[in-house]
DNA sequence: AGTCATCTAGGC
DNA sequence: CCTAGATGACTG
């Protein structure tokens, strides 16, 4: 007993949400039992001058600090610790990898209302039911309300009331409505506690699907592998089934009682999923991404820590919330480069799901119709398991591809003669034309016909694209943006002319050649308000669309059933990057978008319009589909040492003064050569590609060694001496481990 | 990052 | 002599 009291009272060693890669000490006073702190606890402490989130890593018998300036942590903020001992390897290990400082990378693992130090607790969800007015209610009524009338209509099929979260999946903007209603006294806020009968009843609803072989085949093997660790990777091609596949997975892994995280690349892409899986499985499902409010994340995060949750649906942001019955970590369209984060903590969400599902030994599948090149390789190193789904559901059949050699043929708005006629053919039929132009806005450039000015953007090396129905001038690149100038500006001569090609253009000319045919353009500036893409696509589904024009978000996840003909018209665009990756993501592209074809019973063709008939790329690409393609690229990948067969770490420096970031380049290389004993090659500094961007100079550095472990002593070895360069007025610099992109 | 003490150029 | 804005030091 007497030797207990001698022992000094440990140190806390804590993680704080600031950018910076030290930890820091604190005491704890005497009004909190040592006994009860354990590491992840949130804590509340005295930092500076203000209180901060912070968060425990360790506990340690002494300090480097001299006990005058130990400060004791203001409170504790939970009775345990939210995160789990194997959640708080994750970090550590994701910050080790990332080199990013470890309080950041706790911070990203909680919603905002967490980090700000609120309660963690999981009020009950909102539930409505319908008074004993509502239940006589005639909905024929509200004749004039067709929202209230689809509401009313929804909770007559659910005695049992309806959550937010159902609402939300079911009709949209429901609230007003909900209000109305409720206002009649035709429905109430329902204060019953709810029996959890939901849990009683098997967790799979609805019909089984019947599966071709295929599909039979890539569930029984990850099924069979559901007690252990290992990565499958889901090649199928578009329309080949892929979700009954994930679907009939996850109901294995719900009997079980487990959940299951499943993350998809972007916001658009959740609800169709999310309706799917909520017709399938009797379990809660939350959803969480950046679109959601703090609170609904925060409720989605809790449900699922507390383990009332059992699917998590979301973007990489879900990826750290804590799953203490984790089962199973579905990853889709895994090619996508949205899953890398591209600010401040700079992670891949699939390669960090990889590790988590390592850690937490469950499987993690990985589904896409055109893989990425690494994880192809790992699966042809055979770290990954490949399975296959080449065949179409419903035996729709593989639409024809062909390359239309555009050289010397006149076009009208980027269309030629063939194509047209091709359009009027398939419209003619009655059948949906797709257009794809990756670049929005009227036209990339504004150039003066007399004196050869064009308009380019103060702040970056771009040239302004012009928005002809707006009149504006608009960077793509920075938030500037100015009204459409009707005369030159170095000459004042005012024989202006738009220069090539976007999608504002191309839909500005398809009325007069297809007149009385309805035009549907997708892309950033037509779909920015909330719900008016849900609304495109029902009319395109509901065949009051007979051309869709659009940028690549047509190319990702979106059923049209009856395009049977899909043009890209400017294919060559990428054909020629400087960046490595681009002849990869091109392909990507191409096989998604000739994925959007044939659908169903109708056969497809696709045409896609170059003046590089003859490129590899392309012709490989067509000859012997993406796989071929793939072939080839590793085969060149591997030639010039490029990931998968390497690997690279870039420091990305940016200020506002045209010198500096070079200058602060050239001393971080100087301390990766001093002391080098490995390989690893050190390229640059080099100006980024576009050197100059929302006003500030940008330069890199890129480190590129075949082995990992040596590229990552390199790293551990560099930051610190980094933080010692004394830091130039305004100058950022970020290290990106495992770039996806040289921009 | 956020805060604050210190320095500096320009205003009266 | 005063002060707004830039700069740099520091966070336990």
């Amino acid at each position: 007993m007497a030797k207990l009291q001698e022992k000094a009272a440990p140190i806390l060693r804590v993680a704080v949400d600031v950018p910076l890669y030290r930890l820091f000490d604190y005491e704890i006073p005497e009004t909190i039992a040592a006994e009860r702190l354990k590491p992840g606890l949130r804590l509340s402490v005295p930092f500076g001058r203000v209180q901060k989130t912070g968060y425990l890593v360790s506990l340690e018998e002494r300090s480097e600090v001299s006990g005058v300036r130990l400060k004791p942590i203001a409170g504790v903020l939970d009775r345990e610790p939210l995160l789990s001992p194997g959640d708080l390897r994750l970090l550590h290990w994701a910050a080790r990898y990332y080199h990013h400082p470890l309080g950041e990378v706790f911070a990203s693992a909680f919603p905002s209302g967490l980090r700000q130090g609120r309660a963690a607790v999981l009020g009950r969800p909102a539930r409505y039911v319908l008074t004993a007015q509502g239940r006589e209610f005639e909905p024929g009524l509200l004749q004039r309300a067709p929202r209230q009338k689809l509401l009313l209509e929804a909770f007559r099929q659910c005695p049992d009331g309806l959550s937010e979260a159902e609402l939300a999946a079911s009709v949209d903007n429901w609230r007003p409505a909900l209000k109305q209603l409720a206002a009649k006294a035709l429905l109430q806020l329902d204060d019953a506690e709810i029996a959890f009968a939901v849990a009683e009843s098997p967790p799979v609803k609805g019909n089984p699907v019947v599966c071709n072989p295929e599909q039979t085949a890539a569930v029984a093997e990850v099924c069979a592998g559901l007690d252990r660790f290992g990565v499958f990777l889901l090649e199928g091609v578009t329309g080949s089934g892929k979700t009954e596949v994930y679907m009939q997975i996850i109901g294995k892994v719900l009997e079980r009682g487990l959940q299951v995280l499943v993350l998809l690349p972007e916001i658009t892409l959740t609800p169709q999923l999310e309706n799917r899986f909520r017709q399938r499985f009797a379990v809660e499902i939350e959803v969480s991404h950046s679109k959601l409010t703090d609170a609904q994340r925060q409720h989605a995060w809790l449900s699922m820590q507390q383990g009332s949750g059992a699917i998590l649906l979301g973007t990489r942001s879900a990826l750290f919330t804590p799953l203490p019955r984790l089962g199973l970590i579905i990853l889709d369209e895994e090619h996508d480069a949205s899953f890398k984060q591209q600010e401040s903590f700079r992670f891949s969400a699939r390669d960090v799901a990889i590790v988590r599902a390592k850690l937490a030994n469950v499987p993690a599948l990985l589904g896409s119709a055109t893989p990425s090149l690494e994880s192809l390789y790992n699966a042809q190193a055979g770290r990954y398991r490949l399975l296959r789904l080449p065949n179409r559901a419903g035996n729709a059949a593989a639409p024809a591809v062909r390359l239309l050699d555009i050289r010397n043929k006149p076009l009208q708005e980027g269309i030629s003669e063939p194509l047209l006629a091709e359009i009027r053919q398939t419209l003619e039929k009655g059948e949906q034309v797709l257009l794809f132009l990756n670049r929005r806005g009227f036209a990339p450039r504004l150039i003066c016909h007399d004196c050869g000015w064009v308009a380019r953007c103060t702040h970056c090396d771009a040239n302004l694209v012009i928005h002809f129905r707006e009149q504006k001038l608009r960077c793509h690149h920075c938030d500037a943006e100015q009204p459409l100038v009707k005369s030159c500006l170095s000459c004042t001569g005012s024989t202006l002319r738009p220069l090539g090609l976007g999608t504002e253009r191309v839909e500005q000319i398809l009325p007069g050649l297809f007149p009385d045919k309805a035009v549907v353009r997708l892309d950033r500036d037509t779909t920015q308000r909330k719900g008016s893409l849900e609304n495109y696509l029902k009319q395109i589904n509901e065949g009051r669309a007979d051309i869709i024009l659009g940028t690549q978000m047509l190319a990702k996840g979106h059923h049209f059933p009856n395009v049977t003909l899909v043009a890209i018209l400017d294919t060559d665009s990428g054909l020629y990057s400087i960046d490595f990756h681009a002849a990869e993501r091109l392909a990507q592209m191409i096989v998604q978008v000739i994925g959007r074809a044939g659908r169903a019973d109708k056969p497809g063709s696709v045409i896609l319009q170059t003046r590089h008939p003859g490129h590899p790329l392309l012709t490989t690409l067509i000859r012997e589909g993406y796989n071929g393609f793939a072939r080839q690229a590793l085969a060149e990948r591997k030639a010039a040492a490029l990931p998968p067969f390497s690997h690279q770490a870039l420091f990305r420096v940016q200020a506002g003064d045209p010198f500096k970031p070079k200058a602060f380049l050239e001393a971080v290389k100087n301390l990766a050569a001093a002391g080098q004993t490995g390989g690893t090659l050190v390229l640059g500094p080099v100006a980024a590609p576009m050197a100059k961007r929302a006003g500030s100079y940008r330069y890199q550095l890129l480190l590129q060694d075949a082995n990992r472990q040596a590229l990552q002593r390199l790293l551990d070895r560099l930051l610190p001496e980094i933080d010692k360069i004394k830091k130039e007025k305004n100058l950022r610099w970020s290290l990106d481990v495992d770039p996806v992109d040289l921009y």
